[in-house]
DNA sequence: ACTGAAAGATCGCGCTT
DNA sequence: AAGCGCGATCTTTCAGT
């Protein structure tokens, strides 16, 4: 938490998280305040790193990317070097949504989405081809109750 | 998938997600297509619903939300009521990003973001006081490798 | 379907209180 | 710090290829 954020603030990030293409003007308005002092809390919190950056959230149904799976990974390795490889091949490649890397029993987790279960299969094939995984266990989504990134502010 | 995209249509979801606060001038000229056509085809875009919205992304740890974890969810009931009663408290709770019905053994997969382990253990206490569940596993998250919203286009 | 132009809205910033 | 206001820029529309 870089610096204390107040009321104002808040509001603002809340307009902002709900819809990022409003004018300055609305978003004086809504939160009662005038357009410079939310014109310079905005760059502030920009500058800040706080607010990371500004995108569109498109409808994976509608380009055709039907399927989401949850992967929980199990490595016997656990050498600087095996990991790095693994990192490199999550993050190039563009299915791969999420990555965590966990405490416990299960090393990492994964959210991955495709057309289908034949593109995760690939996808899953050309995974344990270019790094030795232990375990392997894919969640397939029935439905998404809930997504959002709209963090409580 | 509404409706068939081109090159040009693609080349211009990549640049919004890539950043959304670039002038319809940036993109027309990346995409190497003039204004108006490249404003016509987003709006195309809106309409249609495959974009979405547009939203800022905001930095959790600066928020002071510093604790992710996945949890999995097994119950033991599958009546209607339970579930509409579950989905409603995932849905009211903010600190629940992603909720998602699973098939297979474990019935649902919750991502959730809160400021420290106790933080955690209040949602936790608070759901199952809310609605009976059978098991639930979390996974804390160590280390968030990757994490987008951009899908491939 | 693209180009270019032009009206209108909005931004970014300095000046004032 | 907040409000006003202006020039510059950007968005949006429209007539003409």
């Amino acid at each position: 938490m870089v610096t204390q954020l107040d009321a104002i603030d808040r509001k603002i990030l809340a307009e902002l998280q709900a819809d990022a293409s409003q004018s300055l003007d609305e978003i004086a308005k809504k939160v009662g305040a005038s357009k410079t002092p939310v014109w310079n809390r905005i760059r502030k919190l920009r500058d800040s790193g706080l607010i990371k950056s500004q995108t569109v959230i498109l409808d994976p149904d509608k380009l055709g990317l039907e399927a989401c799976f949850f992967v929980l990974v199990r490595t016997s390795e656990h050498e600087k070097d095996w990991q790095d490889r693994f990192l490199t091949a999550l993050l190039e490649r563009e299915e791969v949504l999420e990555a965590h890397r966990l405490a416990g029993d299960i090393d990492y987790i994964l959210k991955v989405r495709v057309k289908n279960a034949k593109a995760y299969d690939d996808f899953y094939q050309a995974l344990i081809s270019e790094v030795k995984i232990f375990n392997m266990t894919a969640l397939l989504s029935m439905e998404e109750i809930k997504s959002t990134l709209r963090l409580p502010v």
